[in-house]
DNA sequence: ATGAAAGCGCTAACAC
DNA sequence: GTGTTAGCGCTTTCAT
């Protein structure tokens, strides 16, 4: 037992050697004891275990993973931590990789593939089990590196196009398309749209399309629409609703790209006296739960956000059948449409 | 560079030794060229970095942090990823760490100090060049592996009590006085609470109290109070408040653990046709953007959430001076007060 | 400036 | 059931 002077950061170093020659037993015993594997005495297993307590041993996994070859790392990159549905993600991925002794190396690529393809080598140095995704759209020298590692992979979010390996989500047009007929289907004509930065966000993008490409069914386009600079935030729809009826043009419904924007539309209806829905329409998307509780609750689409980091971690785990599974998404019918 | 049948999860196996064969360097040459350490000449610089780029080679972390005992990995535990301010908090503490080159690996204790233990251990493993944790309250047990290990570890989140090495945050307790005082210079005197449940939140727990002592000043205390069962949310406010109400006591004013809380206050104000503040001031905590768009922006206080973060990440970094660095926080005088 | 060699702490055959 | 012995892929003296 090595205790000498040492870098700051740097341990005690207590080592398995250490540890098998307290309890008198030759190191692989030791390390069959504390991994649980392979076959050892009772005897033996006492020992060590007392002798391992008694020295306050701590595995080193840098050491162990690099022996085996592979750890119980996986990296998980989301776009943003500031939007609330990437930690509902986060914590439904974190929750089933807990409980199966792995852990999560986040990184955040501020919805810039650019970042996202460095974030990518830096976790593959890890050699992570897996590594986790949010979409489908990756630069080329990211998708490169991504197949030549060979590492199990999982795309969530989004079900519109082509994945890598494996897929989670839902169909983000799908989506806006149910928001479209809904609103249509209540006899709405005269719709507007107040998105985000679409910088980035190619998933509210793809509800727009699929919104329009419902619309045209009926002949119907959307009559007005504002798009924000920023990230989407209650201020950034109310401030979007605000300059859409400024623009002069009848609007008896709005369309928001979340449910960040579509409350601060709402608040500004409040503000304004206007009535909801009589007088105007909102719809959202994501069923927050700040929504779904206002006096008013916001007509909107839940989508699986907590399943699907749950789905996500079990498939890059490998306990999970099926290339793709869709996990679909549910209107909710609230008191603004 | 053999390339064998191998574990699914492996790499194909460009070693550094492959990189330096090919470069017709030595091993330490190619090493010194690949982190820009030590002196190389240009034309072995050159060699190295084609052979790399030529052969894919992918640096492997585990074998370079074992060899140079210590590795690049900051581990931080937070209680949760539902309430959002959490991702706030890691969203700064994140920038600074991926600025400077390390990577946040993230565990989640679901406010469970026997978890935190356990996650505590976990993280150690890998011989992280820090741990941030959220709170100063830990089991011993925690307490001892912290202090054996020599790890620098930043306790963010609250100042009020003592921490094991460096802290920052602010003081919870004077955050609820803040709040008490203004209520009673406002002239409110029938004062309610509305709070989320206690376990674990021992923040919020330090808030009322901080509250209560500072309405005690004035002889006065809370004359009703509502304590829910689950964790802070917009429903659990406004059923919160819905029972408050329906208690009886008469009520001019109610605190609220936290801002979903007080928003989902508002919310039932708004549905029940209750005056704010004539009949009901409300005050929150957190400075939420959410409910400080609201038609009647909600008075709370705002805490420096992503600064506290980004702190963080330098203290463990060793880049700020200082073993406690108290952020405070600030009054957000809204419409509801 | 550069190469050889000795580990870092552990796991994984392989013998016994 | 248990110990011995090679490595895992890299960094780091230490010569040169």
């Amino acid at each position: 037992m090595s205790d000498t002077k040492r870098p700051p950061g740097t341990f005690p170093g207590v080592t398995l050697a250490d540890v098998a020659r307290a309890a008198g037993v030759g190191e692989s015993t030791a390390s069959r004891v504390l991994r649980n594997r392979g076959s050892v005495s009772e005897r033996s297993r006492a020992k060590v275990e007392a002798a391992a307590e008694r020295l306050a041993y701590l595995p080193n996994r840098l050491a162990g993973n690099l022996a085996s070859t592979g750890s119980n790392l996986v990296g998980i990159v989301i776009p943003s931590l500031a939007n609330v549905v990437f930690p509902d993600f986060l914590s439904g991925v974190n929750q089933v990789l807990e409980a199966n002794g792995h852990q999560s190396v986040i990184a955040v690529s501020e919805y810039s593939p650019r970042r996202e393809e460095a974030l990518i080598a830096s976790l593959l140095a890890w050699r992570p089990a897996g590594l986790i995704l949010v979409g489908l759209d990756h630069t080329e020298g990211a998708k490169a590196r991504l197949r030549a590692s060979g590492t199990r992979l999982v795309e969530a979010y989004d079900t519109d196009g082509v994945g890598l390996d494996r897929i989670v989500g839902f169909s983000n047009r799908n989506a806006g398309a149910m928001a479209a007929r809904h609103l249509v289907t209540r006899g709405y004509t005269r719709i507007g749209y107040v998105g985000h930065s679409i910088h980035g966000d190619i998933r509210a993008v793809k509800r727009f399309e699929g919104f329009r490409a419902a619309l045209a069914e009926t002949e119907l386009d959307v009559v007005a629409r504002e798009i924000g600079t920023g990230t989407s935030s209650v201020e950034a729809g109310r401030e979007g609703l605000a300059r859409l009826l400024a623009q002069g043009t009848e609007v008896d419904a709005c369309y928001f790209s979340n449910d960040d924007m579509a409350l601060g539309g709402y608040f500004h209806c409040l503000s304004r006296g206007i009535e909801v829905p009589n007088q105007l329409a909102l719809f959202g998307h994501n069923g927050l739960e700040m929504a779904r509780h206002a006096p008013q609750p916001l007509t909107s689409i839940r989508t699986p956000r907590a399943k699907m980091g749950e789905v996500a971690a079990r498939m890059v785990l490998g306990q999970e059948q099926g290339r793709m599974i869709d996990l679909g998404f549910e209107l909710l019918e609230g008191g603004t449409t």
